[in-house]
DNA sequence: TTATTTTTCGCAACCTTGTTGCAAATTATT
DNA sequence: AATAATTTGCAACAAGGTTGCGAAAAATAA
């Protein structure tokens, strides 16, 4: 397990550090998304507030995560598969919110239906947010 | 115009302030959605930072607007159609980004698309925010 | 392995964004 | 016009996030 941290690290031109493998690895765990409030809680007393932040930014441009809109705009992150990497996201999956426990998941099973526009908009990317309850909850 | 101005505040149980007046003008006039930096830079001179603040969250709590989930989660507010009001908003519309001039557009005609969830999911909210080139930049 | 270069970390200081309490000013009510 | 109820602006604060820079840790070269 301690290796393929440090291979999916190396994998995206990152160097290997102890706050990098920390925080990835507490994504690996915690299979949904996190915001980085709960990163900090859980990680924040071993490493700085800022290496927090810029390890996340450090990811987000290396396309290890992705960030997710919600309806409260607080910002959450999730890992992206394997072919979010090279340069274009394919971001096309469909995120849900429970509303009972908050936790934040990637339904990347779930195709999202083609979206008729009105005419002149052309569309590059759709998030889908479904708010609900999850299957733990129900 | 003066006169709807106050009657909509008067119908949101709103009493009529100039600081409401002009927030409220400034969303009929720019027909898209608004940050609150928007407002800020528009109507700050005039008002107080906290009164920008507490109108939009008086506008949000009767209805008045909506905001709307974006992918850098900056915070964007838009005015509600009618049926918005009666505690229930229908939100489901489809909120339009352009990556070009990135102004925020509510596409009320468009129908979200059903999505079905995995087993033991229940959607409660749907929230689609589409991105791209609006037809004012095509 | 050691030496050198490059990257990252942690600290402090700062900025932005948003909130709260309270007295003064403005609206609504009578 | 007088009173009651809201709203405003100020100040002060809190949370969230950024920047610069020397120290420390990684990566690279020797």
């Amino acid at each position: 397990m301690e290796a393929s941290i440090d291979d999916i690290l190396k994998k995206n031109q990152l160097s290997v550090t102890s706050s990098r493998k920390k925080i990835l690895e507490l994504f690996l765990v915690n299979n949904g998304a996190l915001s980085h409030g709960d990163i900090e809680k859980k990680a924040a007393s071993k490493f700085d507030r800022v290496t927090v932040y810029r390890t996340l930014q450090a990811f987000l441009e290396k396309g290890v995560i992705h960030n997710i809109p919600t309806a409260d705009n607080s910002i959450r992150y999730a890992l992206c598969k394997d072919d979010c990497s090279e340069g274009h996201h394919h971001d096309n999956h469909v995120h849900f919110i429970c509303n009972n426990c908050s936790s934040t998941i990637c339904l990347d099973n779930v195709i999202i239906p083609s979206i008729k526009l009105p005419k002149g908009y052309t569309s590059t990317q759709v998030e889908v947010v479904v708010s609900g309850v999850c299957k733990e909850c129900k």
